[in-house]
DNA sequence: CTGAAAGCGCTTACAG
DNA sequence: CTGAAAGCGCTTACAG
């Protein structure tokens, strides 16, 4: 119970409307007053009460834009759960949300859906950006507008942004290195890597990360060869399928990234040979291959987190003006069959 | 942004203190206007906003009290975050928190920390319950008073309680056995099960989720025998110095509870036999037994979260009169070395 | 540049 | 049993 702004003019003998100026920046204030102001209220240790502010913003509604490319993308439907879990825990306070999706990944379609949005006049983004100079210059102008904007599951580099939210790639393809040493015991491991571009930062990341530790830990795990399967469940089996008649030995599979159905279609097939096959992910797909044992296991990144933190974070900041930290990491978790039906929950998680 | 109280009170032709009346069963109300009122309130589809709650109760401080048995138990370390993550959350609202701490199970000290809380005047209880009939009449005597209460990390059964916070036990039993079953690959495993205490439900359960996974999917665990270290380092030491002798083919270990220092302990004097590991929790004393290989995985439970979610979902009680589920269950997660760094965060995960 | 007033949605005494 | 008023902490027009 901190002291209210009535409070801060009463010391410093003036009213609430200079002091709420003072304390927001707002204009048309004497700068000595506000000099004042604001040293008054660190002296006393001013924090503004969040339900006093939610209220008072209460005519002007706040609308945040959300862009990702869920369509066809069953990673997304997790991310919107916590979108709109965020959503109504707000709305109490005016907040509403606009969201727009894509299939894949157009640089085009990207800019489009954005401008939309900042048509439409929300007052903050959360989108997944692509790695592309046009984006990056688009971040800038919305920089110059002041509109406060969090990348979601994936970062962009020399971009200003409030902050990021999602996972850390490198981090998860250490979680999926570790584990499928723990799963080889000490028997040689013969691992084929399937990512799904290696245009795709996280891709890469998660395959460095896997790297790294089997180098440090587990010499007996080999890569076979790396190989591209753009996210298609199609090309992916098929490249399991030759990789199976090419490698009589291959009895691992690190999949980093979409095409997990097909993959293990031409492993079921090949039905008398065993493999360990780690993947990411929960989602309609891979949740029966994990449930029936054929995945060994699979790395999940909290996405319904992701949405949620996203959206809070960005109205925490247009309310109050709290900045988040710079980088919000989600941890990942090593799912097995045995305990599948606890998907991550909200708890607000805090 | 749904209707107010003020809208309520225009289309009922009564004022807003009639409609708060009947909203929040308070009494000294005509029945018949009472029951009009909430008929207009649900076909509105009223829902009280929560900062215009939060600042309308500030005059009235609100306190919970809390009681765990913390003393010397690392685990409640990271409950305490929790609690204290979501006091500092809610305390714009005037929420306090009260906490005591006990060492160990005593009914008689868990009986007299809950009723200084009660003297000291707190408005609901967060605890860990004794499974005894004392602590459960107590528990009646709170429902009599219409002191809300939530059982955490560990419930009691046919005592009344607003719910349950904390994990699944059975669940966590069975992840640990899935995962040992595929650490063991096809290699036979003899298992050694150090359990705390066979008088703790929770201990129990683990065995048995455990247990029933090995049936049904892993035959080729053997499971040599099941022992009480009543979770403590001295004598876990010597209960797994004996059984590597007892047993030479002794090569796994799986500890239900504490005691854990003192088992690795053990298990590293016998340099030349290599176990595979699985314990609970993340804690001071697991985490560089994990970090050095020794422990091969452990199975954590969101300690922070089950501090989180009782007192958010304690205030939420009080402020809205909002019915949490029965069972809140915290999802299981399986740690290897990895990601150990990871720990838990808040984002009011949720 | 500054203050006084009205209002956000709710609750709590206080009259009647 | 019911209503009118004051107040929680803040913001937003509106005057000056």
């Amino acid at each position: 119970m901190s002291v209210s702004i009535r409070e801060i003019a009463r010391l410093a003998g003036v009213s609430r409307g200079t002091v709420d100026r003072a304390l927001n920046n707002r204009p048309g204030i004497n700068p000595q007053i506000k000099q004042q102001i604001l040293r008054i209220a660190d002296e006393v240790g001013y924090r503004s009460n969040r339900a006093g502010r939610m209220l008072g913003l209460r005519k002007k509604p706040l609308t945040l834009g959300v862009q990702m490319p869920a369509d066809g993308n069953d990673f997304f439907l997790d991310v919107s759960e916590g979108l709109e879990e965020a959503a109504a825990e707000f709305a109490d306070a005016g907040l509403s949300l606009r969201i727009e999706t894509m299939k894949g990944y157009s640089v085009e379609r990207q800019l489009a859906q954005l401008n939309s949005l900042l048509a439409s006049g929300v007052n903050g983004l959360a989108f997944v950006p692509i790695d592309q100079p046009p984006i990056r210059s688009f971040m800038q102008k919305l920089a110059r507008q002041d509109i406060p904007v969090i990348t979601l599951n994936s970062d962009i580099a020399d971009a200003p942004r409030l902050c990021y939210v999602g996972n850390d790639y490198t981090a998860s393809g250490r979680t999926a290195g570790g584990l499928l040493g723990l799963l080889a015991g000490d028997r040689p491991l013969e691992t084929l890597i399937i990512t799904g571009s290696v245009q795709v930062l996280g891709h890469n990341q998660r395959i460095r990360g896997f790297s790294q530790v089997v180098r440090e830990h587990y010499p007996h795990i080999h890569i076979l060869d790396i190989q591209e399967n753009q996210d298609d469940d199609q090309l992916s089996e098929q490249l399991v399928a030759d990789a199976l008649r090419r490698w009589p030995r291959l009895n691992a599979l690190y999949l980093t990234a979409g095409g997990v159905a097909g993959a293990c279609r031409a492993v079921r097939r090949a039905a008398d040979r065993r493999l360990k096959i780690v993947s990411f992910d929960q989602t309609r797909a891979t949740e029966p291959l994990l449930q029936e044992g054929l995945i060994t296991a699979s790395i999940s990144q909290e996405p319904r987190q992701q949405g949620y933190q996203a959206i809070r974070l960005l109205f925490d900041y247009l309310l109050d003006g709290s900045q988040p930290p710079e980088r919000v990491i989600m941890p990942n978790h090593i799912l097995i069959r045995e305990h599948l039906s606890h998907r991550p929950d909200s708890g607000n998680r805090g």
